[in-house]
DNA sequence: ATTATTTACTTGTTTTTTGCAAGTATGCTA
DNA sequence: TAGCATACTTGCAAAAAACAAGTAAATAAT
């Protein structure tokens, strides 16, 4: 990284496809486990998705600790570090909730909702986020396409 | 592009660095040709910049037309496509001001005073690049490292 | 207890993308 | 009109991604 500018700096730690798209599981869809991304709408390669978390890990962005319950299974979270990337995840969202034709009505009522707010609503998804939640309800059952909110 | 998750699809569409360093060198610094783009920090290869380019044009992010005055030239400026992604660059900005430790201070009292006011001053700034300007000043010869505000 | 299954990965191999070094076409400039 | 600037293109090597298997440890089923 030979200069300073703050936009490449992020997307040289954290701007690639995959390691966006495994921020996103976390912070909206609740996922926690290397079989829960793999199994996500966009299906990465499981030497790909190792490489993003490791690379995740090493910089900071998620911490993984093994599952007390089942040791086979390794829990990810978002540092700080990481929780502070969802108000740049949300301008994303907000932008294809304007230009993709595909984004249903109920997902710009919620761009909306949240542009109506922003700071207030952003501070506290990234609270539920940090206690364990999702933005999207807490549940990694649901698809992509099953529409954002509860 | 196989679902609807609208991450997924702004990742598919601007989601790459090359792309969104020349998205950033419009908005931020007012550069207008390949000339300028291929001269930045990061100095992309010929050929990519020429495809991102390219991408971004099919894609309706910015549109090319030949400079009048120097018919060697092709002028490129965003669209409103792409100057909505001006908020987006802004949060990634806000980000790394945040966790870069090599972002000056001036850079920081920058991302606070946007903070304060967000969408009125978001919306000032895309006006300005609308216009022809850049947010941080109308400059193409002002490098990255020499700080953020005129 | 043994076998099968789940989970989190690794390890090749092929395919795609990137990066580098040239080269080309067109318009301006001296 | 000779050189130079500008916006590209082309060919090749290197890197990264995608695909297909395989491995090791833990749990679940018989």
């Amino acid at each position: 990284m030979e200069n300073t500018c703050p936009l490449n700096y992020g997307l040289e730690v954290f701007g690639d496809r995959w390691s966006l798209l495994v921020i996103r599981d976390i912070a909206f869809w609740g996922k926690k486990t290397f079989g829960e991304f793999l199994r996500s709408n966009e299906r990465p390669a499981t030497n790909i998705l190792a490489g993003r978390l490791a690379r995740l890990e090493k910089n900071g962005f998620i911490v993984k600790r093994t599952d007390e319950k089942d040791k086979r299974k390794e829990i990810y979270s978002l540092t700080e570090k990481g929780l502070d990337l969802i108000p740049m995840l949300m301008e994303i969202g907000a932008w294809a909730a304007k230009y993709d034709p595909r984004q249903p009505e109920e997902f710009k009522q919620f761009v909306t909702m949240v542009r109506a707010d922003q700071q207030r609503l952003t501070a506290h998804f990234i609270d539920k986020v940090r206690n364990g939640g999702a933005i999207f309800a807490d549940a990694v059952g649901r698809q992509s396409g099953d529409g954002p909110i509860e």
